[in-house]
DNA sequence: CGGTGGGTTGAGGTATTTCAAGGCTCGTGG
DNA sequence: CCACGAGCCTTGAAATACCTCAACCCACCG
């Protein structure tokens, strides 16, 4: 499925600059929104835009030929994502839960950059910053435990994203495994190895809602 | 150990320009020369220089509290590495091999970056570079099997330092393992597979120097 | 020439995957 | 209002890819 941006943003160009840690700027920016699973974009699809999560949750993956899919990173309220220095976009994003992104046109923030320093600056920041967690996630890859990557997890998530105590996940063990190199099934079972030790707790009957009780014991498990 | 690097480069300041694609500038550079295991530099140390290989191998890796390893990546003749953003190494560097390698003061180059987009432009593309390398090993580490992992690492290597139809291969089979997530025994054994097939052959009898028979098999393999 | 640092290969063990079954929730339509 | 199916999650049992442990070989070097 291919989400065609021309006919896209519905609320028009705006001009609310601060995309991210972006400067204020005549960067041209739109809104749009997504709906569950919808694909923002695909792999080695042409990069026009530079996206950032205004509300909802995204995750960008690769997949082998025969289907087999590595998640890379969840895009959450405020991450910047879709960043490219090259033409085309290295993997494909799509919608975990209905989404709104704002997005900036390449193109215009590339001119910006040539002027403007601090642009360039942040566009660099960004940059490095999802390299930071490309390179704890190769280690976490290859060499954690099924137990040590979901505690990981975990305490990313909790870091993340929780508020009032509990943290509601927006994807599936599914996404989670996919994240972490395991299958659903391992995912599930770590989490209820966690339970049983009593360093987290269900809220709901989802199992979406985890509320981290132990966070020392979760902490000494992400070696 | 820590290389003082204060004591360090015996050749004395260059003004030679060009640290990978960096442009021409007033870039303060030196050469140094690092003895087969020496480190450069070391995890969660103050990041002072940014390098490049000029002759030689680096390999720059984590470690978990329990001695695991993961290698990031593997620098040859011409990488730039050591790019951080923030103000601390996030891995360990070390000589594979006797290596000589180019340094820049990074508070030299942020000055310059202030001034000139080019040099902004050329840190962003080589850290957008480092990204993309990342982001595919992410996928090799959680999703690929030993015998395509090997595969992969043989034609990346093949790409990089192949000269004259061999590769000369300046890491031993520990770090190759490292590298793709396996213990070092799994790559010998994928190697004698591959051997076996007739997909490569050793010249020499240390088995550090391999020729590629038949490439399209093991492109077949690296999904 | 003995020791050390690679490298290979075999046999057995194990963490994780695979296959399979069952439960719960929720939305939809009869 | 209830039946039903789809999606998601958990749990068990069996299979397996990879790891661990161990032996051995070879090249190199003081």
């Amino acid at each position: 499925m291919f989400v065609n941006l021309n006919a896209g943003p519905t609320k028009g160009p705006r001009f609310l600059g601060e995309l991210g840690k972006l400067s204020q700027n005549e960067i041209i920016l739109s809104e749009f929104r997504y709906r569950r699973g919808a694909e923002i974009f695909g792999e080695a699809e042409p990069a026009e835009y530079l996206y950032q999560v205004i509300d909802g949750a995204v995750r960008s993956y690769k997949l082998l030929s025969d289907g087999r899919r590595q998640i890379g990173a969840f895009h959450l309220a405020g991450d910047v994502f879709g960043l490219e220095n090259g033409e085309a976009h290295r993997f494909t994003a799509e919608a975990i839960v209905d989404t709104t992104v704002r997005l900036a046109k390449r193109a215009s923030l590339a001119n910006v950059a040539e002027q403007d320093v601090t642009v360039a600056r942040d566009l660099l920041t960004m940059t490095a910053s999802s390299l930071r967690h490309a390179e704890d996630h190769m280690l976490l890859l290859g060499r954690k435990t099924a137990l040590e990557r979901v505690a990981a997890f975990l305490l990313e998530m909790d870091r993340r994203l929780t508020a009032a105590g509990v943290m509601a996940l927006p994807m599936c063990r599914r996404d989670i495994a996919d994240y972490l190199g395991l299958t659903l099934e391992t995912v599930s079972r770590a989490l209820s190895v966690l339970h049983d030790k009593g360093i987290l707790g269900f809220v709901g009957q989802t199992q979406r809602q985890i509320v981290l009780l132990d966070r020392p014991k979760l902490g000494a498990l992400d070696l």
